[in-house]
DNA sequence: TCCAATTATGGAATGATGTTCCATAGCGCA
DNA sequence: TGCGCTATGGAACATCATTCCATAATTGGA
């Protein structure tokens, strides 16, 4: 036996410790705040002794990601197929709102866990619709969830970045687009001033009703 | 009058000239090789004279991004709005795909001209659906859109970081999942072997195909 | 035509970051 | 007690974006 994990040093450095603290420093501080001496100091140690749990940052930045995303798929069960995945998705959305720097993660996130964990769950309810074309629509799910969500998430950390609130960020917007040319732009100039008011969480579960009830259409039409 | 934009330099260093050099380093050597030593060093240049002409390296990946997606929308008319609307997406997902730095850049581009330059487009035609509720209507389109183009151009960017082509690394993802725990995965490991076959633009149509859909309906209901 | 102001340049400095290196400390085991 | 493995922490390194600054080119006015 050489694998003997037994207690190490006195103050024993983890990778469950450090990827706790890189969380509370990205919720803290956002996507920039979290560097290796910032981490470093929050653990009392050096930068080395970080990289012989972490292989690098998008490592760390992944499995952050994954702690996050797990906690976040954990609840709702017993509900229809439709109303689970709303539900999941909802989750997800709620929790990219709540760390806005898992967003740019996730989109680097191609094929690893926290992905997997989001299309395990999807895929299981799409599979309870019994569709045809299973992959296709738990891939056009899954981009949706995860596409508006982390846009979403880029919103409130930009703001965050800017020092502003949501809605002073969106009226910022507002601003910029009803001083656009109405001859160039006339769609956009003629919708700025319904962006502060706006809510992006209601139109996010739309979106998923429409896909959902397009896919469950689409069953009923074959049958 | 004081702005005379006449000829100044000899060989005049203009953001245009910056902004196409920049394209083409990002096209060539993807996201990371675009720093302000080698866009000097394409120029025949000091960084601090880019300086001048760009605000920073955001806003000189922003007009990289206006300028193609700019290219990308001026194609396409005549058609009806539910195709209309499928060719632009179409057209935004090509450009990410040839461009797939884009991704990272659009995601972080809130409200600004690349952005602007897709709702506008995408606007018009809901417009001409003579939906009730546009903004809710557009914002998912966009989200959609982009979202699923930027996932698909994160997957050819990370391929391409790490030297495989599209389908080797298509195949990686594929081995790993299909390794996954059947008991705790059986969805991702089952649709594994589909992975690599699969065709995510076509896919990507289907998705928007079945939201235009579901609002085209909506419309109907409603009359 | 010459001068001062403005516009523009390019290379050197600055400060911050991810990552690697390395001397050494803690710990289990013989 | 000493050998070897696991860990540690801080210094060193290379790379960037960005700022600074001395100075060149150009222009508009006297």
């Amino acid at each position: 036996m050489k694998k003997t994990p037994r207690a190490r040093q006195r103050n024993a450095l983890s990778r469950e410790q450090i990827i706790q603290t890189a969380i509370t420093i990205l919720d803290d501080l956002g996507e920039a705040g979290l560097t290796f001496q910032a981490l470093a100091r929050s653990l009392a140690t050096g930068a080395g002794a970080i990289y012989w749990h972490v292989e690098n940052k998008d490592d760390l930045l992944i499995a952050a990601c994954d702690v996050v995303i797990e906690r976040a798929l954990d609840a709702n069960v017993g509900l229809t197929p439709e109303e689970e995945i709303c539900s999941i998705g909802l989750g997800i959305f709620d929790a990219l709102d709540l760390h806005p720097w898992m967003g740019s993660v996730l989109s680097h996130a191609a094929g690893s866990m926290p992905t997997i964990r989001i299309i395990e769950r999807i895929g299981n309810q799409v599979r309870a619709l019994n569709v045809v074309e299973e992959w296709s629509v738990v891939s056009a799910l899954l981009s949706y969830i995860v596409g508006v969500a982390a846009q979403n998430a880029a919103n409130a950390q930009f703001a965050l970045r800017k020092g502003l609130n949501r809605s002073k960020f969106l009226g910022e917007i507002a601003t910029l687009w009803a001083a656009l040319d109405p001859d160039q732009f006339p769609f956009t100039s003629s919708i700025a001033s319904k962006l502060p008011g706006h809510d992006d969480r209601a139109d996010f579960v739309a979106g998923i009703r429409l896909l959902v009830g397009a896919i469950r259409r689409g069953v009923d039409d074959a049958s």
